[in-house]
RNA sequence: UCCUCCUUAGCUCAGUUGGUUAGAGCAUCUGACUGUUAAUCAGAGGGUCGUCUGUUCAAGUCAGACAGGGGGAGCCA
């Protein structure tokens, strides 16, 4: 067996002194000849290796540079240096994989995120990295738990989809027919009928639809998948192919909806909170050495760790949209002319407004519910007793400081007649759309759900600011690297 | 897609009003040192100044187009 090796994380915290031990790992620095920073992405602390002088050859000595991989085998010892409690005393040094130090690209320096960002593939072995990393495996293990112990059924809906009603997005198109000389209908149009699926077909803008199918009979479902979507979209948090959890529960109504979706934020930051503490300290104190560099009134004011207690220990704040829009045209800032978006009662509101009511009015995570229904989706509940021409749905959007819209969800319509007549008005074809409105003929419940952007969350948590840097190959329009 | 800024060594960046042979730190290589902590010290190599076109006696520097990237907006999660 190759492997009898003891993790560095594991090892360092309290392998006994004097144990005889293998360790393997990358080398991140070779300092005097002598010591050997090694990690193996279970921490981001580096175990020390002791070559001692002499002991070894000097031609196995010239290969260990930044990036080769080792096996050592040793002796825990105390540390004569200052910097660690304990280090392995090589007795044996194996050069796994040899790594040319004038081609390896990665320094033992400071590197920029855009940098690291071409070379993806490299930059696990980073100490930013591996911690936003660490945090995001952390956060995908926390969503499953949160569910499983509430009872819910992991539901896997299908990535590729017939169903274009949905209306999230632009969406990727999924064909076998040939670009040049597909096959056309009378009409001159391409001939979906001849493609693999014999119909036109797509990547999935959301699971949510199917979502719904399956809470119709398991009560509680969630689903957690990628999802995908064509917008030329060129911001720090929007990818073409990104992940998220839509849970879908009958017998909800909007507030239980509200209630659930803060719970589940607060747990996946507590259990990262608990499970990888030093990774957020890392990430604390890599955010606030990137906010020195900012203008004064750029920075967040408060370091992540403190954002994250702060979550915590207060609610989210819950507003309806049109209270929203009060607190918006009261405001200084509307007084002094300072949106360059109007606001009135109706309009959708734009980030600027989102930023004035979390960063500026509240300093915490907001619940928006209520929206106006024109600019919302078709599945979401009319609410009863509106005002005519001032109708709204009950949606709910959270919003999160520094990142925006990172939860948007509603209770779902679940009176078949209301449902069909909003659909006609919006021009979605219901005999296409049948097998989901049968959840509504057939013991419709009231429900709600919604859906919570991964990678936004992982940035929300680990302090980065650009969405391209928490997924581990981004997909954005004109890069599509590896 | 729109607005805006940027592109000089492997990386991070200087480069004055257009003017001789384009610099620094880190990295790399060679040597020294040997309990170092992004080791230190000495020396060396390394550049089609994003690409193309133009203005000019002269362009890293000015202008235009294109490409790539950052930030912001819209769309949203």
């Amino acid at each position: 067996m190759f492997n009898q090796r003891v993790k560095i994380k594991q090892l360092l915290s309290g392998t006994p002194v004097g144990t005889d031990v293998v360790v393997m790992g990358w080398v991140r620095t070779f300092r005097n000849n002598q010591f050997v920073a090694l990690n193996d992405g279970s921490t981001n602390a580096n175990i020390q290796i002791v070559a001692e002088l002499g002991k070894f050859d000097e031609a196995i000595l010239k290969r260990i540079t930044t990036g080769a991989s080792l096996k050592i085998k040793g002796t825990v010892v105390e540390s004569l240096g200052k910097g660690q409690a304990v280090e392995v005393k090589a007795n044996e040094i194996e050069i796994l994989g040899d790594s040319d130090a004038e081609k390896y690209p990665l320094q033992p320096k400071k590197h920029s995120l855009e940098f690291l960002r071409e070379k993806a593939h490299l930059r696990f072995r980073t100490n930013t990295f591996g911690s936003v990393f660490r945090v995001r495996h952390s956060l995908a293990f926390a969503v499953h738990q949160f569910f499983n112990e509430r009872g819910f059924i992991y539901l896997n809906t299908p990535i590729i989809t017939s169903s274009d009603a949905e209306g999230a997005g632009e969406m990727f198109r999924v064909t076998t027919l040939p670009l040049e000389g597909a096959p056309k209908n009378d009409k001159g149009e391409i001939d979906y009928t001849q493609d693999f699926f014999g119909k036109s077909t797509n990547l999935t803008v959301s699971g949510q639809l199917e979502g719904e199918l399956g809470a119709m009979a398991f009560s509680e479902i969630y689903t957690f998948g990628p999802t995908f979507r064509a917008e030329n979209s060129n911001t720090t948090r929007h990818l073409a192919e990104f992940w998220m959890i839509e849970p879908e529960m009958a017998f909800n109504d909007i507030e239980d909806n509200m209630n659930l979706a803060e719970a589940f934020i607060k747990y996946l930051i507590e259990y990262v909170m608990k499970h990888n503490e030093d990774d957020l300290v890392f990430l604390d104190a890599r955010l606030a050495e990137e906010e020195k560099q900012l203008p004064t009134e750029k920075r967040s004011g408060f370091g992540l760790i403190e954002k994250l207690k702060m979550v915590l220990e207060n609610g989210f704040e819950r507003i309806t949209y049109t209270e929203a829009i009060d607190i918006l045209l009261n405001s200084n800032h509307y007084k002094k002319k300072k949106f360059t978006y109007d606001v009135k009662w109706g309009i959708d509101l734009q980030s600027e407004h989102e930023r004035y009511l979390v960063e500026q009015h509240f300093k915490k995570p907001v619940i928006v519910t209520g929206y106006p229904a024109a600019i919302k989706a078709f599945y979401m509940r009319m609410n009863d007793g509106c005002e005519p021409g001032k109708e709204t749905v009950a949606a709910m959007d959270i919003l999160a400081p520094g990142i925006g819209e990172i939860v948007g969800g509603s209770q779902r319509e679940e009176r078949l007649s209301v449902l069909e007549a909003r659909m006609t008005a919006m021009d979605i074809p219901l005999d296409e759309m049948s097998w989901y409105l049968d959840t509504r003929r057939f013991g419709s419940v009231p429900h709600a759900g919604f859906g919570l952007g991964f990678e936004r969350m992982v940035q929300f948590v680990s302090g980065m600011t650009n969405i391209r840097d928490v997924i581990a190959f981004a997909r954005t329009p004109n890069n599509c690297e590896y």
